[in-house]
DNA sequence: TTAGCGATGTTGTATATACATTATCGACCA
DNA sequence: TGGTCGATAATGTATATACAACATCGCTAA
């Protein structure tokens, strides 16, 4: 094992076992550096990556502390629609429904940031697992960032996979709630009675402002989401909190 | 800016622009060393940093490349119940609906690692946020492992916070799913009439087993998971897939 | 008493160097 | 033609050093 990681153990053992509490300071880069008998830089690293991992907290000039724990919260990766049934070896293909230039409602254009009555460009695709209906896929999407977005074949390349190329590196807020469906989208996920449907809003923007904003519905017994996730510190706890 | 930071936007804006597409080779830490006339060592912390966030991948021997951004995925924060409260700043109390002792279901038993039949710590708690009841917490603990799970008063402290102190670093995975509630689940969210309900399974374990599974069910008209995400790379892309 | 100052310790950044480990490719040989 | 070996280059680990930035505490002087 190399020696960062010897001493990374040395400190996770302490904090897991309970010997060290949250605010607990951690020893020093250079006790830990001495005690090891590493060189300053070896000890640094191991402090730094628990860092990352969320475990401690550093403060230049003042040390290294034990995480409040407390306030862990978890991670949960949303994968694109495509990727989720690639990973379970499932068949995917995609039926598009609408793919038009329309007047923005004036939900979508506030949300795009574009003025009331802007037009935009708006699909509608029903994506199919092993040829049942998984997500119907509702977006709107920003003319001036995406003007291309209209000519592109959406049963071979999903609209997410077209984005991330045309504006890479773009950043993601989502909303997720539990819906009854509207008549139409339940009638394209083939529902014969309403059901409760997982609905995530999910708005992207990158740089130049806000690309594209989708409702993707997804038939509660047909869909879940989730699967592993790890602890991760939000790091909200001050060290004013002591005491 | 610091040195390293500089490097880093220079790489991030090669493919941010699009000039440098996915699986296209990075500068090498040696080549950036010296076009920015700063030390390997500090080239290399650009390229780690680049590649912790995800952006780039690096493999010894071979080099440093851009990761492919299709297979993007997205991070949503779990909070548990009571921070999430917190953070709107609302009111946060709970109410002690069982706590007991029983026979684990057959599905409890075998989430938790145990043998049919075994005894287990059951809890049901209903979370309020503004007097309105938002969350019904159906918990079932491994006695094994927290002992003194039915000693605590849980109107003080929530479950998720004493299991995090007794157990810390333990690991979580979830499922979410849209589903309607069962009738006693309805009624202890004063719900009128049956509506679609967020239902997160959580089963949390430590290194010495499963700790505990809950089911947390949110009404959907009440409740809304999310906020903000950030892309994160999943690394799934191969080298391989090239050309 | 209190405001300010300086000593000390801690983390953050940066450098130069050494060697280990691995991937890749070309040259050489069978 | 095909396989093996070695050179080369890239990343990974580790060290010793220097200085900068910041927090904390105790001491001194007003």
């Amino acid at each position: 094992m190399a020696k960062f990681a010897t001493i990374k153990e040395y400190v996770y053992q302490k904090i897991e076992s309970g010997e060290w509490p949250e605010y607990h300071p951690v020893t020093s880069e250079n006790a830990l550096a001495e005690r090891f008998s590493v060189s300053r830089m070896t000890a640094r690293r191991a402090l730094q990556e628990l860092s990352e991992e969320g475990l401690v907290t550093r403060t230049r000039g003042s040390g290294t502390f034990v995480a409040p724990l407390k306030s862990q919260s978890a991670l949960l990766t949303i994968r694109n629609i495509a990727d989720e049934i690639a990973l379970r070896n499932h068949r995917h293909h995609a039926e598009v429904k609408v793919l038009e230039t329309v007047v923005a409602p004036n939900t979508v254009a506030s949300a795009l940031q574009l003025e009331i009555g802007s037009e935009v460009l708006h699909s509608v695709i029903v994506h199919f697992e092993n040829g049942q209906p998984v997500q119907v896929e509702d977006r709107y999407v920003n003319p001036a960032l995406v003007p291309e977005y209209l000519q592109q074949d959406y049963t071979s390349i999903t609209p997410h996979e077209y984005l991330c190329e045309v504006t890479p590196l773009t950043e993601a807020s989502h909303l997720i709630e539990a819906v009854l469906p509207e008549p139409q989208i339940s009638e394209m996920l083939q529902l014969e009675t309403p059901e409760p449907c997982l609905q995530i809003q999910r708005r992207t923007s990158c740089r130049d402002g806000v690309v594209s904003q989708a409702t993707l519905t997804h038939p509660g017994s047909r869909f879940r989401l989730g699967g592993h996730m790890v602890f991760k510190n939000t790091q909200r706890g001050k060290k004013e909190n002591i005491q």
